[in-house]
DNA sequence: GAAGCATAAAATTTATAAATCATTTGCAGG
DNA sequence: CCTGCAAATGATTTATAAATTTTATGCTTC
């Protein structure tokens, strides 16, 4: 058995899906599973990803576990070492200070723009998608953190669509990324960093900024927003 | 057969690689080829990229195709259609509009950053890249247009250098891959692209910039180079 | 007789399994 | 400490099976 990490029981791997995944392809469920581990630290950073052992905790052959692992591998989920299999992209304080730094600097370009090309559909949108995070629970136990898979949905879809508005698919597409493998350090040190702070006020601070045609207000907040996020991550001693 | 693209003879496909691939696995090594025929056109917008044909053409097993084949659609070169196979990327004005634009952004920002953290090792790198391109002719027959894989291969570099210093690895990524997409429309038109201005002036102009420390001139010039190669290419009635 | 739709057949993609080849890794012996 | 062997692991091929899309066919209806 791998050491560090319990096999998984096939039962309880399918439990960690919220809804059935119903797609069409074993890859595609795979690839889904498998993120949705990697995301949550279930499996993880460094650890070795040996084909045996991931055929067995996931009931698959190897053609679509090398697929969803590829993909995986171009989002930085995964790291792929020539002739020595795939592993857990491992994390690093340098790195969390690498990618919070990018994502600052790209969404502030997006935010420039999506503002320069503001439309009462996009305010409404924003409007929207901030009224439906802010009355969504950050943790469904509010004594002890307990994380609310619908609460990271809207919050994702918040941001997303804060920069919808840029014009550009491809500047989107990177944020998401660079959004993805920052959400593991938050998951990884979630239990140190609840709750530290009201990102509630945040999000209805940059709404506002937004709204007012405020870009450098709305820029300044969101950069704030991400920067507090990496050092409360960056205090926790565990990381 | 196939239509529409002629049965890739190996030897001949070998020889599009400058180097030996002496890749110690199959899959990087048909990930350079895929890559090659893609960017160079030969596997055309739009085609269908069957796996009966792949594995005959390229003879290689479906594992590693399969394999190259999610690496070049996580860098969008490839597009895959669920159940229904992967097909070369397609190609639109509206799409080299889109990420010229989105290139232009990125690597003005990353080149201010680049300058605010400037070295005098960072410029010499510069300098040196710069020459080694100078001295490097853009077509090997200067009557009618001839790629010289060199002169790409040291174009890119110089480029890179540019925004090395920018301080982030994911966004000297995202512009590689950026780089890579718009390079595949500078080759599908290149006949009608060539010689059609003076670019080693304009890098040159660049340099000077970059070394004045103005910032300001050193970023409109490139964004101008960019903006330049778009226009050539968009004039061009077989896109 | 032509258009539309359901069904059947063919082609293709996706997935599994088994076997082989190549490389890395751990360990023993020098 | 280095060398070389052996076991483990990853990479690849081949063959095959299952699932899905596409194409062809024939029937009904207007």
């Amino acid at each position: 058995m791998a050491p560090g990490l319990s096999q998984p029981d096939p039962a309880e791997v399918q439990s960690l899906r919220m809804n059935a995944p119903a797609s069409s392809t074993r890859t595609l469920d795979l690839y889904d599973k498998l993120r949705e581990d990697l995301l949550s630290g279930r499996l993880k950073p460094g650890q070795k990803l040996q084909m045996r052992f991931l055929m067995e905790a996931y009931q698959a052959g190897q053609t679509p576990l090398r697929e969803a692992l590829n993909r995986l591998t171009a989002e930085g989920l995964v790291e792929a070492r020539e002739q020595r299999g795939f592993l857990v992209a491992p994390v690093s304080r340098s790195e969390l200070r690498e990618l919070t730094m990018t994502r600052c600097w790209l969404e502030a370009l997006a935010l420039r723009k999506a503002m320069e090309a503001a439309t009462p559909a996009w305010e409404e949108e924003l409007v929207v998608a901030h009224h439906r995070l802010s009355r969504t629970p950050r943790s469904l136990n509010p004594e002890q953190f307990e994380d609310n898979p619908d609460w990271e949905r809207l919050h994702r879809i918040f941001h997303r669509t804060l920069i919808s508005q840029c014009g550009s698919a491809p500047l989107i597409g990177f944020c998401d990324q660079l959004a993805d493998r920052l959400y593991r350090y938050r998951r990884l040190s979630i239990r140190h960093a609840f709750p530290s702070r009201k990102v509630a006020d945040e999000h209805q601070a940059i709404v506002t900024a937004v709204l007012d045609r405020d870009v450098e207000r709305a820029v300044e907040l969101l950069m704030r927003h991400y920067q507090q996020t990496a050092d409360v991550i960056l205090e926790d001693p565990s990381l």
